[in-house]
DNA sequence: ATAATAACGAGA
DNA sequence: CTCGTTATTATC
């Protein structure tokens, strides 16, 4: 029942009339009577009786395709169950909206045997090359005996070449893999995918945002040639994207790639799915439930047999809880391969005072900064300067040390109501009136507000003369030629440049690092390495400098490009702290009254932790459930079906369940 | 939204 | 005890 609330999370008996009988298909949408109404439907199953005395008939097939594969409903049904949800919201997420013009023009050219005309005259004069139904690979999938998939560009990882033999092999590997820096990521997914199609399988890639679909559509492309793989993305469409979706779903094309809306695409005889560098937050749904586009695969793999690959140049603490449990196994490079990729690396002191370099035009970059840019620029080759965005969470720090200050009972952030107030934790909200920064001792506390006000201009001005090109929000430039010009870019928008650059300059970086985030550290590290990944070598006279402590652990673990070191760390923290991956969390939003009433009609298992309440938006508050990640399953029902009390008895005021939210504080 | 069902209270 | 009215709850 396409309904979200959440008591009537559960399939619906009806009687199917004569007419329908060869339409009403399991996979189909439906319309039937309910309450009096006419609302859409899923047809789940057929069945020959049903509990139920009396019973309806279905009133209608909307279409006789049947979008929803039995392998998708049943990852939904538990990825629903994963985040106290309902079946519905996930498939509102998982099956795109019809599009019936699409969809006749796929099933006209399918319906008939294999048919090369592309008749979508009337769809548009889309320029859909990866979906064409060219004619070299036919739909019966096998495509025999193909070679092997050349292992070379997975060689400099020792577990490289097996892993490309076992998803041949259709074995359900499991890899955590780690890029080494200059790699390119997209030319390495494209051999992963193309060794399970060897295999005569599927794949599923997921990615997060257009400039990365664009480069493994462009690798994969090269390595399968056009119409084997299909994108999938929200961006294209409705009608774009729902075309893509039933070429997936007749098995047209067996390769699915695309940004998360890709992520339940209905492939068939999957054997891969695979995420590119999972930490960025743009894999994390906005829409109830809120999945997580990394779990999501992950449940897939884990429901179907299937092999995962999780990687990235950065490694997330949920990353390495895979490694730690022995769900996956790492693949990385050894240290020595590391050691002759990785630029030539060196931290400089951030502190605003120390930038009025005589040498520096802007007053605002720090000696070394300007003099490794020159220096590149001299040697006619281009430097990337990485500038964090503004609007980054004021929060409470250490003035000596500037760690970020937490509650000493809970952990959990502190915040000064007033310039002058004593700091109060905004989850328990025990005052700290005795806080003692626990690094160095420290009790005075300062505001960490962040004023980076760089511009593209100020940085031009240092080096006059030098070609100046910007990247962010509004304009993502995907590459730059190779000689001598500067690139200012935000993080995640910088520029693949020819041949790599010459410098690398991270610039900020105490803005990223005093975020009132538990992320804050491996965030700022997965930014600095998708950065640094770009430099030449240092052989090649690659060269980067952070303007951060060196004595920090992301700034340690980015000069010994070893993010599995930090990631482990991380996640060590995060038990230490209760925090997520460690344990499972939810958070509960809402108007207090509302909060206070689910939490009271739900019977959470007993060694779940309350934590709360903290102000969240305008008049609402939030609070925090806690639970050992044994426990996760029964903390997500006792929620969805305490939700569903609620909305079986129309409680006025809505209450957002989130587990795994993306930001705790 | 609407129908069934349970709950309740007043009057016979 | 019964009937009529009103809250409650399930909705094939």
């Amino acid at each position: 029942m396409d309904v979200p609330l959440p008591h009537l999370d559960r399939p619906f008996d009806y009687l199917v009339p004569e007419a329908l009988d060869a339409d009403a298909r399991p996979g189909v949408r439906v319309k039937v009577r309910f309450a009096g109404q006419l609302v859409d439907g899923w047809l789940l199953e057929r069945a020959e009786s049903s509990e139920h005395p009396k019973l309806a008939y279905l009133e209608k097939v909307v279409s006789p395709v049947p979008v929803l594969s039995p392998e998708v409903a049943r990852l939904a049904r538990a990825v629903a169950d994963r985040y106290a949800g309902s079946l519905a919201d996930v498939l509102r997420l998982a099956v795109p909206p019809r599009h019936a013009r699409a969809e006749k023009a796929v099933t006209a050219a399918d319906a008939p045997p294999p048919e090369n005309a592309d008749a979508s005259a009337d769809a548009d004069a889309d320029a859909d090359a990866s979906a064409s139904a060219d004619a070299d690979v036919d739909a019966d999938g096998r495509s025999g005996g193909r070679a092997e998939v050349d292992p070379r560009g997975w060689r400099d990882y020792p577990a490289g070449p097996a892993l490309l033999r076992a998803l041949t092999d259709g074995k359900p590997a499991r890899a955590v893999w780690s890029a080494l820096p200059g790699e390119d990521w997209a030319d390495r997914y494209a051999d992963a995918v193309a060794a399970t199609v060897a295999g005569g399988r599927g794949a599923v890639v997921v990615v997060a945002d257009a400039r990365d679909l664009d480069r493994l559509d462009a690798a994969l492309t090269a390595v399968l040639g056009a119409g084997r793989h299909v994108r999938l993305t929200a961006a294209d469409g409705p009608a774009r994207r729902y075309r893509a979706f039933l070429t997936a779903r007749t098995g047209e094309a067996d390769v699915v790639i695309g940004t998360r809306a890709a992520m339940f695409a209905p492939v068939r005889r999957l054997g891969l799915v695979a995420i590119w560098d999972d930490g960025d937050d743009l894999h994390a749904e906005p829409r109830a439930p809120y999945p997580h586009a990394r779990d999501v695969l992950l449940t897939r793999a884990q429901l179907g047999d299937v092999a995962a690959l999780v990687g990235g140049y950065a490694r997330t603490a949920e990353a390495q809880l895979l490694v730690e449990t022995g769900w996956a196994r790492e693949v990385v490079a050894d240290r020595a391969v590391v050691r002759s990729r990785t630029p030539a690396m060196a931290p400089t002191g951030d502190d605003p005072q120390l930038a009025r370099d005589p040498g520096a035009a802007s007053a605002r970059l720090p000696s070394l900064a300007w003099t490794t840019a020159r220096d590149a620029l001299r040697a006619d080759l281009p430097v990337l300067v990485q500038v964090p965005r503004r609007g980054y969470v004021p929060s409470v720090a250490c003035a000596d040390c500037r760690a970020p200050a937490r509650c000493p009972h809970c952990a959990g952030p502190l915040a000064l109501p007033s310039a002058q107030g004593t700091p109060a934790c905004r989850w328990c909200g025990r005052v700290a009136a005795a806080y003692a920064c626990p690094e160095c001792g420290g009790r005075r506390l300062r505001a960490s507000v962040t004023g980076a006000r760089r511009t593209a201009e100020e940085l031009g001005r240092a080096f006059p003369g030098v070609p100046v090109r910007t990247s962010g929000r509004e304009e993502v430039l995907a590459g730059v030629p190779g000689g001598a010009g500067l690139v200012i870019a935000t993080p995640g928008a910088e520029p693949v440049a020819e041949g790599g650059y010459g410098a690398v300059l991270l610039l900020d970086s105490w803005a990223l690092l005093t975020r009132a985030d538990l992320r804050a550290g491996e965030e700022a590290l997965r930014r600095w390495m998708a950065a640094a990944a770009l430099a030449r070598p240092g052989t090649a006279g690659g060269r980067v400098v952070v303007v951060a402590d060196g004595a920090l652990a992301p700034v340690q673990a980015l000069l010994r490009w070893d993010s599995a070191w930090f990631a482990a760390r991380e996640l060590a923290e995060r038990r230490e702290l209760g925090f997520p991956p460690a344990v499972r969390m939810a958070s509960v939003t809402g108007v207090a009254e509302a909060v206070a009433d689910l939490l009271a009609g739900a019977r959470l298992p007993g060694d779940a932790e309350v934590l709360g309440p903290v102000p969240a938006e305008e008049g609402r508050e939030r609070m925090l459930v806690r639970v050992p990640r044994s426990r996760a399953a029964a903390m997500a029902e006792a929620l969805h079906a305490a939700a569903g009390q609620r909305s079986a008895r129309k409680a006025a005021d809505p209450v957002r369940l989130q587990v795994d939210p993306l930001t705790l504080f």
